[in-house]
DNA sequence: ATCATTGTTGCAACTCAGTTGCGTATAGAT
DNA sequence: ATCTATACGCAACTGAGTTGCAACAATGAT
């Protein structure tokens, strides 16, 4: 994995949001900055970035997913389905190896909650 | 609402099914019975589903997502990343709610678990 | 510092699921 | 039986994401 100019700008990108985006975000944010960077590296890079299980995917109802830095601190996502905000859950992995049957494991990095936020709600 | 011929067949796919499945399963179901009937048709009538709340839509990690009819039995999927099974949880509510902050509020038909089921685990 | 290797990139063309505009057909009301 | 809004088929379109290939540039060797 070299380290390229148009891999460093879009981790830069990624690691300034502090908070989940989609992969739209990722593509316009670096034409934006980094005209000529190819949409082609982008979506290249990010398919890389999650076979080596360096980006987490947060799938979304019905619009793609969104995408964050794999950190040290695994957490879970709410996605309030009316103002589209997704919040950091914590310390609710306990709970969801509660709700599968015996010698399922949950990708805590893979799960997202919808609903309504408590302003929306 | 009108009770059409395409109509039936699409809700009578979905019942028989027994499982979620994708839009491109529905298409391709109905295009192999029902040659007649246009995929818009097909995708027109899904996004009607899921705007009057007929539908249940369960977002996949980079693979759209899944589709069942919605019946009283609430429940909640659990996604194989490896054999893409999907199974259905229940009595798993009580545990989401402790997951999220006072106020929130889970739709318990959007929730998707991901990880290694029992087989593959 | 220069070179050779080979992974990475830009480009343009492509794929394919899903959408849309429009003229026609049909379900359901009168 | 007639009427009319709703639903449909069709074909053209959209747009996110992919791919083949020639050119480029990041690393390790010299």
């Amino acid at each position: 994995m070299r380290k390229t100019q148009a891999r460093q700008a879009i981790v830069e990108l990624l690691a300034k949001a502090h908070r989940p985006v989609t992969a739209r975000e990722i593509v316009d944010g670096i034409a934006k900055s980094r005209p000529d960077i190819n949409k082609s590296t982008v979506y290249r890079f990010i398919k890389s970035l999650l076979d080596t299980n360096q980006l987490v995917a947060i799938p979304l109802v019905g619009k793609g997913a969104l995408y964050e830095l794999r950190t040290d601190a695994l957490h879970h996502h709410f996605a309030c389905e009316k103002c589209q905000d997704v919040v950091c859950l914590d310390g609710a992995d306990v709970q969801l190896r509660r709700m599968v049957p015996q010698g399922f494991s949950v990708s805590p990095q893979h799960v997202v909650l919808s609903g309504l936020c408590a302003k929306c709600s």
